[in-house]
DNA sequence: ATTTGACTTGGAGTGCACTCTAAGGGTGAC
DNA sequence: GTCACCCTTAGAGTGCACTCCAAGTCAAAT
């Protein structure tokens, strides 16, 4: 697979996998003949995963610990659980404080209303 | 109340209660006698809202046109409606992501612990 | 009277996460 | 074979939202 169908199977750009893959976040992306870069399924799976990690908020370098601790292979599992327990949290928390923030929102909605 | 006090009330920095003022986030807070700024309780209501927009992910762009709005008066009123319920739209749908993200992250964590 | 420290301004600097450019090489259609 | 268009790399540039700095003013404490 190109890089330009990875792209957009993974709705990254084909400049935001070829960062990815120069930060670490993505290990050794296979080459074809030409040298260019020839994504396989395992490839995309990861990426989607990258990608929930980031619209939830971790940042990048926490995804690249996580991506090297992967790397490092399975003894490194007590610490990635522990990471993504972590990050479970912060997402939770986010979420709350997004509900209580939409409340207040509500009520200026309403008060906007009322007035009008 | 000194800029200081404000940003101990508000949670904002003193650097940024300046920058918002610059950039037309805040409209004429007071000065004292040497020039000093004087926050009231009424600044301090608009930077809880504001900050009320910025957590929920508002662009200060937005926040701009809207405090631009706010001082234009009253027949501003449907306009600024409008941006807080396409506003509170998107935190809506920012909070069904999280909650769907959140569920994978769930399963992640399940797999993590069955195998360990 | 001098020191300390908080305030003022305009403007420069920072960190994050991309996003693009330049220079060069490979590939497929005509 | 040549044209259009893809790919490669290292490195520079961008946009956002702050965050800090320099130079100067002012007030209270010693």
């Amino acid at each position: 697979m190109t890089i330009q169908e990875a792209a957009q199977r993974s709705g990254l750009s084909a400049h935001t996998l070829r960062y990815y893959e120069r930060i670490g976040l993505i290990h050794s992306v296979g080459r074809n003949v030409s040298g260019h870069r020839d994504y396989v399924e395992a490839d995309l799976r990861w990426l989607d995963f990258l990608t929930k990690l980031r619209t939830t908020g971790m940042p990048i370098a926490d995804m690249c610990r996580y991506a090297e601790l992967r790397r490092m292979g399975e003894h490194t599992s007590a610490e990635r659980l522990a990471m993504l327990e972590l990050h479970r949290e912060r997402v939770r928390a986010r979420i709350a404080e997004l509900g209580a923030d939409m409340v207040v929102l509500d009520h200026k909605i309403d008060n906007y209303r009322e007035r009008m």
